[in-house]
DNA sequence: AAATATAGTGAACATAAGTACACTTGTCAA
DNA sequence: TTGACAAGTGTACTTATGTTCACTATATTT
């Protein structure tokens, strides 16, 4: 079995994508079904199945709805520079972040950077922080280094988020022991901060890639 | 009644935009009780409504998962653009290399990654490399990281760099002392990789960016 | 004290939506 | 001409999910 996706494959993975801008959530196999004129949800629950198989989507089962997006297609040309129609995405970079100004105020941007939106599986905002300091480089991530942080009020443990901390945007892993919040950096010369009630603590986001320049 | 929002209702905004944007759809009134330990859908559904009659939300009746947006609460600056012409970069991610191919030959491309050309500063060839094996973590350079990589014969010494050794494409630190060429990991667990007259050896580029995705 | 808004319970219900199966049709390559 | 594959039909079934109701509780306002 290949990856390559036939026609009606393609045809079904574009509506999906549209519906859920249009809509956002996902199509139903009915409301595919009805699109397509395929009367019967088993027919299109074969093609959902087909495109999970080759990568495509994800989908939950017993779960309405149930559709997420892994990947957009691509074609696979070993072309270098490319001027297509293909819709990329553009997230911003926030540099210093003004004291009790919104993260991504104006005037906290710094640039953007244009990314693959394969890589932003699921949708929502996003944005890009320049890492600085070494707080973080047993989890690989340098001084330097770009961030792509999803938007996001919580988090769970362990995962790598970005937080303010009074005037401060910090990278480190999210740890809640027995509601007590503690942000675990990962290099040996550092330790824990430990946020108690009175902190000025909020999450800004977590951390879904990471991008290194090199020269 | 007011548009503000109760701490309540704040919550759960944030928890439904959160929701979509791990899952790629919303949450059913369930998902969202069971995170606030609300045991009654009713309980839920009432929230859901003070939500769309403050204008936060829109709900599509008897529909499941039917909730969409219509404001989020930070402004959209991550813009979703058209590309025109010239301005974006997409090179080829390189898979298995086939012996004796050529490394961009067609079928060795694995799919291709839109990048900042800000990014690719020098020009020339590039293409993507998936890493496998943590042999460079030192360096960085994680199991899984895609690496981008600036095609060129040769290299200087303490430059990373991508080399074809027999079969096999890997990623390396390059050191030439005295004519003897060898291949340095950036692991202690792994020893340096010597380069003698007959092995066959070639590099490939060097190693100008790094990209990890997470989750 | 009465009225009002927010927040929640628990159960019953209707329907929306995913799953499964047996059978049909058309195309294309061996 | 057999076989494999993509695509679709119709029905039946199970589960997920939204809707509704009567009732409770706790603040805050009038």
């Amino acid at each position: 079995m290949k990856n390559t996706l036939t026609d009606r494959q393609k045809d079904i993975l574009n509506f999906i994508e549209q519906f859920r801008n249009e809509n956002g959530y996902p199509p139903t196999l009915r409301e595919i079904g009805k699109r397509f004129e395929i009367s019967s949800t088993f027919g299109v629950k074969r093609h959902l199945d087909a495109l999970v198989k080759k990568g495509y989507i994800a989908v939950e089962s017993n779960a309405s709805r149930g559709i997420s997006y892994l990947r957009h297609e691509f074609d696979n040309t070993a072309v270098k520079v490319i001027a297509s129609e293909d819709i990329f995405t553009k997230i911003p970079i926030v540099g210093r972040v003004a004291a009790g100004t919104p993260i991504l105020a104006i005037e906290n941007i710094e640039g953007s950077l244009v990314i693959d939106p394969s890589f932003l599986k699921k949708s929502g905002e996003h944005f890009a922080l320049k890492v600085r300091g070494d707080s973080m480089i047993d989890a690989g991530i340098f001084d330097g280094d770009f961030v792509i942080v999803s938007s996001r009020k919580e988090a769970l443990n362990g995962e790598i988020i970005v937080a303010m901390v009074g005037d401060e945007v910090t990278v480190k892993i999210y740890e809640n022991k027995v509601n007590k919040v503690s942000l675990i950096p990962q290099n040996k010369n550092y330790s824990p901060i430990r946020i108690d009630s009175k902190s000025d603590f909020s999450i800004l986001g977590k951390v879904s890639g990471v991008i290194r320049l090199l020269n």
